[in-house]
DNA sequence: ACCTGAACACCGTTCAAGT
DNA sequence: ACCTGAACACCGTTCAAGT
């Protein structure tokens, strides 16, 4: 049944047709929003070149006319997501770095694993200039040192990312459970393992056991946000010496 | 010529015998082996249950008597790096989190993208206990609240490992330049391209773009590290006050 | 220029069968 | 219990050939 694949049934060419008018015909941004649709549903390592191109019923083969590689392609649908991130908003530089901080989080977090692209692409749109020229500004213009700021800027980069791709991981790791039961069954399987190697080789690990599990995953979040602002507040020199 | 496969030759007999004896039958350490040795060469993309089983002169399935997967065969190959990673020393509580930071740091960049792996896997070794009861015993009894110190931990470890991880990517981008050169390229693209999407619109990021991209990757993550212990020593009550 | 079928050189995992 | 060949259902990328 070979030469079904050469020459079309009148039905299955009809089929196709409809296919075609529903979805556009192969182009960079229809690739891309079929690609981001994969990594919504299940994933970035669900997307594959065979995957996207089966949908547009076709062999992988033509996705080459519009990216060189599978990676320029995730290049892209991470571009495409960082575009659609919130603008960070705020009186001081303070909450300018706190609001940015949530929005990318926010942004990664809506997209499941999508973060742990931003370790291999730094993505450098315009909107990414925009929201950087903010953060500095702000930050700059509220007496952070500009090589404190500069620097600040990928520290705080790096760690939502990794808390994003962490966090989904962590959430993926069980789906059957609920919040509560989560919090709980980490608490049980550390004291339980501590317990088991040494009763009191670690008392400060047992003793501060639930405090050292306590806490959302966005609670935690926003902590380690606040620690990194409060490290560049302390290298702010004070005002009545300007 | 599939006879050859079933019935081994005298020669072929002799050459696996020799074989075996220089590397051990298969063994979980024995594996762990294989697979650290291709990470370490080549990276953690190129360990495959079919590469680490050739070099035992055997088929993939081999390895699932060991392993029930291909994660938990890297989950052991993390463990094992992780239990080589030296004990923070210094006297006060800022110079054992720099300390342990630094020899996070450094496990993790011996090992290529070994670092990946920490974000799908909590390592949960002895010596993973016993750097951990270091640190939270260093911290608490330096005056930091209990709370703060066991979540910055998890902040710190985060980092450490983003960092690490985005610091093996960056290297791996540029492997033909050297250093200095690396530093050019970024600052002359980064320049380039915001003067490119509009000339005055980035004022704060074209002024300070030398300062954007100075700093080896070392510099950065020192100072990363201290923005992280001065944001945790703000949270330290006063001395006096006790 | 854009598109494609087929092929190449790989994957992780399973399973029946062997020892 | 440990080990294995073969098979299943996939991969990314290339290339000659088509339009």
């Amino acid at each position: 049944v070979p030469e079904r694949q050469r020459r079309l049934s009148p039905d299955a060419a009809r089929a196709r047709a409809a296919r075609s008018r529903r979805r556009p015909r192969l182009s960079h941004d229809a690739i891309v929003t079929v690609a981001l649709r994969i990594v919504d549903t299940e994933g970035v390592d669900e997307v594959s070149m065979r995957r996207v191109a089966a949908e547009f019923d076709t062999g992988p083969a033509s996705l080459y006319a519009y990216f060189a590689n599978k990676d320029e392609l995730l290049r892209a649908v991470l571009d495409r997501v960082i575009e659609s991130m919130a603008a960070p908003a705020g009186d001081d530089w303070c909450a300018v770095v706190r609001s940015y901080a949530h929005a990318v989080h926010e942004t990664l977090a809506a997209h499941r694993d999508i973060a742990k692209l931003t370790f291999a692409h730094i993505p450098s749109n315009d909107r990414v200039f925009e929201v950087s020229e903010r953060i500095l500004a702000a930050m700059i213009g509220g007496g952070v040192p500009p090589r404190v700021a500069a620097w600040s800027v990928d520290v705080l980069a790096l760690y939502i990312a990794a808390d994003a791709y962490e966090g989904y991981l962590a959430s993926q790791r069980f789906t059957a459970a609920d919040g509560a039961e989560i919090g709980e069954q980490i608490v049980a399987d550390i004291v339980g393992k501590l317990r088991a190697a040494s009763p009191d080789a670690f008392p400060f690990l047992v003793k501060y056991a639930d405090v050292l599990t306590s806490g959302t995953p966005d609670e935690r979040f926003a902590f380690g946000i606040d620690l990194l602002i409060a490290g560049v507040a302390a290298q702010v020199p004070p005002r009545r010496q300007s």
